[in-house]
DNA sequence: ATCTCAGTTTAGAATTATTCTAAAGTATTG
DNA sequence: CAATACTTTAGAATAATTCTAAACTGAGAT
């Protein structure tokens, strides 16, 4: 029994060979930033390839599920995060590296209300760093 | 006497006909968000225009002089923030809106220490709204 | 004022991540 | 197995931004 297939079932994707593949290197247990090239370039190591297309729309798919969490923090890449419980990131500009920060070690305490008929979708705090 | 010329020669910056005019519209006392694009047509509609390529050179002069705040929210355009105190913002991604959040709205009360070797340079809060 | 030159502007080309298109391929259901 | 709706794909299209190299200009020296 492959786990990627019933997680694509359980969220009405067809378990394509692409996506499959996908899906296994994406939720192999170990949190990952990547963005589309890099995923790509990953994945063209395999005998069966993906295209470059295929990986935009899987990756998009994923995100809309809530399977994958995309962060734009950087003008020229997306970057697409497996751990998708509420976590914020550092960001190096120069390397343009993207760093997870453990949940607990930040602590909002106080938050304005959303904005007349609007609700907060989600806060997304970035650290930015410099050496 | 004026004000802009004075903020550019204290810049390093030749006070050309251009920066006085980009200057003049983005530093008139108002808190304003704009794109290379947004600017670019504002100006279209003065006598003397700018060309983008200038304004795309302004922009990054200015805020590599502090001046302005660069704010890389979204995939497809950079925003440029002329009010450079320390605060925070609301982006809604349906319609591409950034607002700010009054800086005594948002409270952090912890935060991680910089990863070895690096320094904090800027934190930044979205708070990511929908309908 | 005029000259000189480093700093600046500019049009248009180049770049690049992403999206689109439409044709070929494939999983699923009956 | 056949029909069909969903997928994949190569390559073209898009769009913000950067680059290039030639023309222009501000500021100091003469």
């Amino acid at each position: 029994m492959n786990k990627i297939k019933e997680i694509l079932r359980a969220n009405d994707l067809r378990p394509t060979k692409q996506r499959v593949l996908i899906g296994d290197y994406l939720f192999d247990g170990i949190d990952k930033h990547v963005t589309a090239e890099s995923l790509f370039k990953k994945l063209s190591n395999e005998k069966r390839g993906v295209s470059l297309a295929t990986v935009y729309n899987t990756l998009h798919e994923f995100c809309k599920k809530e399977l994958l969490n995309k962060i734009t923090i950087d003008t020229d890449k997306v970057y697409f995060d497996t751990n998708i419980s509420s976590h914020h990131h550092f960001f190096s500009d120069k390397e343009k590296l993207l760093l997870d920060i453990k949940s607990q070690d930040v602590i909002i305490s106080s938050m304005p209300a959303a904005p007349k008929g609007k609700k907060i979708k989600k806060v997304e705090l970035i650290i930015h760093l410099e050496d």
